[in-house]
DNA sequence: CGCCAATTTGGACTTGTTCCAAACTATGCC
DNA sequence: GGCATAGTTTGGAACAAGTCCAAATTGGCG
């Protein structure tokens, strides 16, 4: 809780959530470097390493509120876990399967030259592209 | 089991499968007509609307199977059920979301213009498009 | 026809996630 | 600063999708 917080206090803030101890310590891990993808469980375990008592509950709750305003992104690559992303802007997946390693791709690296309208009376939310990869050749 | 079956049998002993009561009527269901998006509880229910008497564990076993040889597809659209698509050529998604209705786009709908190369010593298996639509404007 | 390996099955189990009621805490107010 | 209270956290129960398992069944072959 130094000074550094004060960011993320505000960020919170900014989006209507109290700026608690466990959201201030998930928030942290979450957005002060590169962006990342994570697990909920994944989260939960990192967060007890750096010393953070949060429960898997409240990771999962924050994980799910972070989304709701648009702090993060859920990227659904594997149909067992969901994924978070800290990258919000447009930017499409490379996946390996094998390690079941996500990453994201460059803005430039794919360009999609054509897309359907929409069927009428619904608005595209939004379009994911996946690169799914495998380490042995096969 | 009438002589129609024949050629779902032939499709079932060519990949290696004995043609099972249970494995028919799947296949006939996902099989024999248009191409179809089915879940597991989904298509077991169906199986027994039509009288089939398969159980819940066989319908996972079947269409897991079914798709390690390549007669279906699995299509993760969402993180908390799996999708089995009939149709295994190349081709993308438009996914409801409100209703989770699932349906292909045609093959021309979608063009990617540019992909990046695979990391070293990776290969691409596959690369799904999921166009996503509400249906109440945002 | 009968044998045996493949298949099916119900139920137990696992894993990821949500729900819940009780305990805790950030915040606005005096 | 102390307090009331609405928002938050929490452990554990509950849930849902999917897998596992050992016993029972069955398709295919001689």
């Amino acid at each position: 809780m130094q000074r550094s917080d004060a960011p993320l206090t505000e960020i919170l803030k900014r989006h209507g959530m109290r700026p608690t101890r466990q959201r201030l310590a998930l928030a942290k891990l979450l957005f002060a470097g590169p962006n990342r993808h994570v697990s909920a469980e994944n989260l939960h375990d990192e967060a007890l390493r750096a010393g953070a008592r949060v429960s898997l509950a409240t990771v999962y709750n924050t994980l799910n509120q972070f989304t709701a305003v648009g702090l993060l992104r859920e990227v659904t690559v594997d149909s067992s876990r969901s994924y978070f992303d800290t990258n919000t802007t447009d930017h499409h997946h490379l996946y390996f399967q094998d390690t079941g390693r996500l990453e994201d791709l460059q803005p430039g690296a794919v360009r999609i030259a054509r897309l359907p309208d929409p069927p009428e009376g619904t608005t595209i939310s939004r379009v994911d592209l996946v690169i799914r990869v495998t380490a042995p050749p096969d």
